[in-house]
DNA sequence: GAATAATCTAGACATCGTCTAGTTTGGAGG
DNA sequence: CCTCCAAACTAGACGATGTCTAGATTATTC
């Protein structure tokens, strides 16, 4: 083919270029629009090269799901050591970053719950969920005062706070609120309807530990 | 063919048969996995006649999601009616009806929200949705003392709500929460979850005239 | 420097959505 | 009752996709 003419049989990274390929797929058109063979073509190798590295089109997913993960508990951590010593700051900070990324990156969040897309149980990607509940769980224990086992996740402060920025998260993503906002201005005015309604939580949270856990 | 042989060469109703195939396919093995050829199968007939009916995939598809948020929002009206005069207690009755639904039907609801699936502009669609958003708020008004506009959902409290019930529904579904719980728990075990977390969103609202729901 | 493993190509296959041309049937108007 | 038209449906084709297989090319190791 022509326009492999200018590199050697083996491309030297082609597993990096094939998940850069297909992040910027999904991130532009959406995770159903990405195909094995679109991304072999970006990288400008033959339809069949990605097996030899990602073994199916899941597998190249799952990857990077994965990476995209790892990537928004990163963010989250620096926000919420940014945000100072007060716990509840920390908490807030926390929510605000989570929807932060949620809502910059919508079709790579979406990637991340497609069970027919990646292999939900893969460890990598178990490890960076893991890690998403416990950061917020040690949050919410220092903000409730009680200790909180950061292997269980079932009490409902905790539960609600992750059901409140998911979503709405989605809520803005599937433009059930803020529809008729241009694009430019959406990120703002959602963070700013964030910031309104995660303020209202944060009353329910200072009562929380007044009644029995 | 042979599966043909006892019907006439007009089925009669197509339209519905095709639907009620459509669903069973959606609701046992998710959106994904629904094939135009294989409801044509389910419904007896060659792969080419759906078009006729729905013109395309996202056709048929976008006429099963209006079908389902209908459904929904009438039982969430039902259960609203079923909940008395206290606007506390139909707003949390309306809550929990909503998760009951998301969480016994996660792969019909999951359809809802697929911009690559159906039509999410199609009037049927958008006429539910408001009906839904609608119907919210009106409770919203009567919680809140407050007069809000049922044609703005921008407010923290009706955004707050929204939120939790569908953060809440996704982390089910997704399996953030409850994931090693046997499947026929689930629903008993997730539904008592919720209502501990919307007590405590209950208090964000500041209701003056809550007496002990 | 040769053997072996890794990497990549190229073609095949089944399946899918959609298009088109042709066949069957129900029903309206005479 | 008959004719004729439009609606309903069939059947084959096309391009695209994921995956498999056989073979070609290159890196690496001994």
């Amino acid at each position: 083919m022509n326009q492999m003419a200018d590199r050697t049989y083996h491309h030297g990274d082609l597993k990096a270029a094939l998940l850069a390929a297909a992040r910027s797929i999904v991130e532009e058109e959406g995770a159903d629009a990405f195909t094995l063979r679109e991304a072999a073509r970006r990288a400008g190798v033959s339809h069949g090269a990605p097996a030899h590295h990602f073994g199916d089109k899941t597998g190249l997913l799952t990857q990077l799901a994965a990476q995209i993960m790892n990537e928004r508990v990163e963010l989250v951590e620096s926000a919420k050591v940014a945000a100072g010593m007060e716990p509840m700051d920390q908490l807030k900070a926390c929510g605000i970053a989570h929807i932060n990324f949620l809502i910059s990156h919508p079709h790579l969040e979406g990637l991340c719950w497609r069970d027919n897309l990646i292999n939900r149980s893969d460890p990598a990607l178990l490890d960076a969920l893991h890690r998403m509940t416990a950061g917020l769980i040690e949050t919410m224990s220092a903000v409730t005062g009680k200790d909180l086992d950061p292997d269980k996740e079932a009490n409902p402060s905790t539960v609600l706070a992750i059901a409140v920025v998911h979503g709405f998260a989605q809520m803005v993503n599937e433009r059930i609120i803020l529809r008729d906002v241009p694009d430019d201005e959406r990120p703002f005015r959602a963070l700013a309807m964030a910031n309104d309604m995660l303020d209202l939580v944060g009353e329910a949270f200072g009562t929380a530990d007044r009644q029995g856990a």
